[in-house]
DNA sequence: AGTTGTCTCGCCCTCTGCTGGACGTTA
DNA sequence: ATAACGTCCAGCAGAGGGCGAGACAACT
């Protein structure tokens, strides 16, 4: 078993879910791992020892919203089974233990999960069953095998060595306290020494543990449990590698279920239940779809009841789940926690290509469709030649462009009305660079309404602009700034510009249109001169 | 007392669609 | 230069599917 060696958990690696939490005292623990983050034993004084899950356990790894921290965890009253981890160093190889008191064949139900750290760094975990663990800190296992299908799991035997070293036990004793209450699988500065001292390794650093499933010989699934010096503060960070990574089909998550514990198996597919009445559930959901429970407002049906109760507020409005920091209320608990990360500002989806954060993993989906995928789905807008890239747009776009108006819209330019803006834009986009402004005396045509006035005037002799001066008319106003400026203005300096060539000089050289203009006159007039009195002033 | 079946709650997931800011284009 | 407009994009919520697991009554 080589999991220290993975930084990047590939997409196989599922996480062990985080043991759950006694309710009572669920936000005790949520706050005590907030406060440092370091995994604790919790003592139970009237328990046997540390209780944990079944065999079964660790393999109903189930996809995590939230990077678990690993909790060593005693048993609580509820007889909820938690996952016990403990690391085990040995001196070598070939270590040997003592003392296996602690050992209680009648305590079947029980299951153990160890870690084996050899000095060759190797790191391993160890299944054990059939113990209870009054005197857990006093056990060392021997592990010969790094991988196991589940059923070598179930019917493993291990082989338990002698301690080697007297002292050994008092150093691990003391490095699993429940006084120090650290709880964390340990590793550090201390190690070599404790380990010289064939004793426990004991430093803050957080593990971090991943189930991976994968295929085996002969058909069989192995389950490869992988010990990784990824520490936890890593990981929260990394939440993507639950939901982009980690996620595992649910029918290979309940074949490992089914193994055993899970006598009814479905007969047309490969799931397996506990009771009866899961399948039964399971069997309606996908394969039946038979519907008992109906709404008698709409043609809602479902599975269960429950659902139907939830579909109902959908109908009354009803929703019981208030926000304690906003006004909004959900109809039930999920969405109100979803929603609660708009207050938090948690992101918990991040993309493994560009690393963008979400706060939901469908929002990531789309992300990593639209951004990253090379077949990026387009959507064709039926009424024009548009293509947008997401369904909704596309919804928005006809909306605003293809949605019949019952009141007209008016071109711009003619007469003509419309009943959606795209048909009214295509027809007003009919009219750009058309001279649609016909002069009604002779041919001129313009673009421009205020072209065709000035041209008018040269028709009708209309002359509107008066020089206060000499009361000379002009037909623009353009013109009569340029009288005014010619002859009524004793500090006009009118702009001579010279042609390089022959010294002669012109008045109209003012834009950049005008200065090719020059230019090409200037060539020209190193050949023909005559140009010039065109521009003479 | 242990087992089994049913009911129920709760969690988590996906799909869907709306919204508004950002940004580019066009008039 | 500016305003209007269209598309891109992430944020967010609604709705419903699927299943684990506890509670409890009925049965053996």
């Amino acid at each position: 078993m080589a999991g220290a060696e993975l930084s990047v958990p590939p997409e196989q690696f599922t996480q062990i879910k985080e043991p759950e939490l006694i309710p009572d005292r669920a936000l005790e623990e949520e706050e005590e791992e907030e406060n440092d983050g370091v995994c604790r034993v919790k003592e139970q004084p009237d328990s046997a020892g540390l209780e944990v899950e079944s065999v079964q356990g660790p393999l109903q790894t189930t996809i995590l919203e939230e990077v678990p921290e690993l909790v060593l965890t005693a048993p609580e009253e509820s007889e909820k089974h938690i996952l016990t981890l403990q690391t085990v160093h040995f001196p070598s190889e070939e270590a040997e233990l003592q003392d296996l008191s602690w050992l209680d064949p009648q305590q079947e139900d029980e299951m153990q999960v160890m870690v084996h750290q050899a000095d060759s760094g190797v790191q391993s975990l160890v299944w054990f069953g059939e113990v209870a663990q009054q005197s857990l800190h006093q056990c060392v296992l021997n592990v010969q095998e790094e991988v196991y299908s589940l059923q070598e799991m179930e019917v493993m035997q291990f082989q338990l060595l002698e301690e080697n070293v007297t002292g050994a036990g008092e150093d691990y004793k003391s490095a699993m306290s429940l006084e120090e209450s650290t709880g964390s699988i340990k590793k550090g500065q201390e190690e070599e020494q404790l380990l010289a001292e064939g004793g426990f390794s004991e430093n803050t650093e957080e593990h971090f543990f991943l189930v991976e499933a994968r295929p085996g010989d002969e058909g069989r699934d192995e389950i490869v449990l992988t010990f990784s010096n990824l520490n936890m503060e890593e990981q929260k960070e990394k939440p993507e590698l639950d939901q982009a990574h980690l996620e595992k089909p649910s029918t290979t998550k309940n074949q490992k279920k089914a193994k055993g514990t899970r006598p009814h198996k479905c007969g047309d597919c490969d799931m397996a239940f506990v009771t009866s009445g899961e399948l039964t559930r399971h069997r309606r959901y996908k394969h039946t779809h038979e519907k008992p429970f109906k709404c008698s407002v709409c043609n809602y049906a479902s599975v269960e009841a429950s659902k139907l109760k939830r579909h109902i507020r959908s109908h009354t409005g009803e929703r019981p789940f208030q926000c304690s920091l906003c006004s909004y209320a959900s109809k039930d608990t999920y969405k109100l926690k979803r929603h609660m990360r708009t207050h938090s500002g948690e992101k918990p989806y991040e993309c493994h290509i560009c690393h963008a954060r979400f706060t939901q993993s469908g929002t990531m989906k789309m992300h990593i469709v639209q951004k990253h995928s090379e077949n990026v789905p387009k959507y064709q807008c039926p009424h024009c030649a548009t293509i947008i890239a997401r369904k909704s747009d596309l919804r928005v776009h006809l909306r605003n462009l293809h949605t019949y108006e019952t009141v007209e819209m008016k071109c711009r330019y003619c007469p003509s009305v419309f009943h959606d803006r795209y048909s009214l834009i295509q027809h007003q986009k009919t009219h750009k660079n058309e001279k649609r402004f016909k002069c009604d005396y002779c041919s001129y045509a313009c673009k421009q309404e205020r072209h065709m006035t000035v041209h008018i005037r040269t028709h009708t002799g209309e002359k509107p602009f008066v020089c206060l001066s000499c009361n000379q008319c002009f037909r623009q106003q353009q013109l009569l700034n340029v009288h005014f400026k010619k002859y009524h203005d004793a500090n006009f300096v009118p702009t001579v510009y010279e042609c390089p060539k022959c010294g002669k000089g012109f008045s109209r050289w003012s834009v950049n249109a005008k200065a090719s203009e020059f230019k090409q006159k200037q060539w020209q007039c190193s050949r023909n001169s005559v140009i010039h009195a065109e521009l003479k002033l």
